[in-house]
RNA sequence: GGAGCAGUACUCAAGAGGCUGAAGAGGCUCCCCUGCUAAGGGAGUAGAUCGGGUUAAACUGGUGCGAGGGUUCAAAUCCCUCCUGCUCCGCCA
């Protein structure tokens, strides 16, 4: 949620920022609509103090034993009026709510307009893997192992759904321990939320009302209590501090959940978002910050270190784009993203996502710090980055590291989390090195 | 899922249609006394939010007693719906 005061204040300035990501943009309605309110609003106010003073004339009249028709008949019509300008101003409330949620966040300045193909890459780590035989692709190579099972996964769920299996399951639990285990020693709370919210969650992430069609719901979201499964853990994360004030000294707050994350993903299924970089339900750990507003920036810049350091902790080929201000998440200033080397596909994809949401969602959510100095609140800002979607490593480390013979090295991070296997060799000749 | 009870500020709590602009206590802040602990005395303490006003304040209006509606000139108080908690019953990894 954009400020209204800031809108008003710097209305053409705001619209040519939010037309780097929307097209063409005029916020005038949401000026008019909001000048309407404030006037109906000073009218209602007036209304009801007159209506205060008389109710109180009243009690003093009537323990006076006085007549107090007349006053009781003025006040009563008072009340109706009240009533009426009560009813349009709720009303234009709701229509200027809806038309202000709706809008995107203001993408920072230094963000280039247009979409995914405006993305700049800022950084490239290690090279793109050379082999000297012809590379399998990653699903080729999860049947051959057996790390994945595309088959019953869909038996049981349907397009979509893969079943890890034995080695492929310990490699993905060992890339959750891995992040899991780099995000507590740099201090990060860890936290297991319900996978089942409510729509406020949604609300407040800035997901809905635009994308409540592309979420799971259990119940149907007409439903004031639909419950809906949630896309990503940010959605939970972020609603930590809902409606609350914090103390400026308890920040920042730094938080990190692990959860599969459910997305209906319809109609997205392409050649190179064949198997495992593509589902229903996918893992990730995703960071989130709470952070003072003259800090967002910094935190930005230490979650996006994590999340490279965690891609360069397992030696893998990746670059980090800079989104352009129309591929950002509506909710979002900036997004820089993570993208690792897929040699059998020849792109990168996004395990990564780090973005600075300044202050969007804590308007929408009602999240606040109280200045230590002043004593006044103001909003927070929220940060989150993933760090990261396991999901889409597996295949990336079976492509990169994978050998001739067909076996993959498993990187040298992760081995103590699956009893120093070094190599994932196909069934029949497995050898567990020590 | 069913039944009963409850939800008031940082915490506990009084409150049963107008003198509540929410008593009282604890806590917290400040002051005094004693003196580095403990104890005692005094003062302050509705935060939040939306307006008007101001360079900023001061000042000022509205909202506000779990949430949302309703009744009434007037609601913490009466009525309805919902949410949450506790107790009991049912079901159950």
């Amino acid at each position: 949620m954009i400020d209204i005061k800031r809108i008003k204040a710097d209305k053409e300035k705001i619209e040519k920022a939010l037309s780097k990501r929307m097209g063409e943009c005029s916020l005038d309605e949401i000026v008019r609509l909001d000048d309407e309110k404030l006037k109906l609003q000073q009218a209602l106010e007036k209304l009801q103090q007159l209506r205060n003073i008389n109710s109180k004339k009243i009690a003093r009249l009537k323990s006076n034993n006085e007549d107090i028709s007349d006053l009781v008949l003025e006040t009563k019509s008072i009340g109706e009026k009240i009533n009426s300008i009560a009813n349009l101003l709720s009303t234009i409330k709701l229509e200027l709510n809806d038309k202000l949620a709706s809008l995107p966040n203001i993408p920072d300045d230094d963000l280039v307009s247009g979409g995914k193909e405006n993305n700049q890459v800022l950084y490239q780590f290690l090279k793109k893997t050379q082999f000297d035989f012809l590379p399998k692709d990653h699903v080729e190579l999860e049947k051959n192992l057996g790390l994945i099972d595309y088959d019953r996964g869909v038996k049981l769920a349907g397009q979509g759904s893969w079943i890890y299996t034995n080695e492929g399951a310990r490699l993905e639990w060992a890339l959750l321990n891995y992040c899991i285990n780099e995000h507590i020693k740099d201090g990060w709370n860890f936290m297991l939320v319900p996978h089942m919210l409510n729509y406020e969650c949604g609300y407040v992430a800035g997901q809905f009302p635009k994308f409540q069609e592309e979420v799971y719901w259990i119940d149907n979201f007409n439903d004031k209590n639909g419950k809906f499964l949630l896309p990503t853990a940010e959605t939970a994360l972020v609603n930590l501090h809902r409606n609350e004030i914090l103390d400026e000294s308890e920040l920042p707050k730094k938080y990190f959940s692990y959860t599969p994350c459910y997305r209906r993903e319809a109609g997205s299924s392409r050649k190179e978002e064949r198997g495992i970089i593509r589902g229903h339900q996918f893992n990730k750990i995703e960071m989130v910050q709470f952070t003072l507003p003259e800090e967002s920036d910094k935190a930005f810049e230490e979650m996006l270190t994590k999340a490279e350091n965690l891609v360069k902790g397992l030696g893998l080929h990746y670059q980090l784009s800079k989104l352009a201000a129309g591929d950002c998440s509506a909710s979002m200033c900036r997004t820089y993203d993570v993208e690792i080397w897929i040699p059998s596909m020849g792109i990168y994809k996004e395990i990564s996502s780090v973005s600075n949401c300044r202050d969007y969602q804590a308007r929408r959510g009602n999240i606040k710090y109280k200045n230590s100095i002043t004593g006044k609140s103001n909003y927070i800002n929220t940060l989150n980055g993933s760090g990261l979607a396991t999901s889409r490593l597996l295949p990336a480390i079976l492509e990169q590291f994978q050998q001739l013979d067909g076996s993959v090295i498993v990187p040298e991070v992760l081995r103590k989390y699956m009893g120093g296997l070094e190599v994932i060799e196909s069934k029949k000749k497995k050898v567990l090195k020590k």
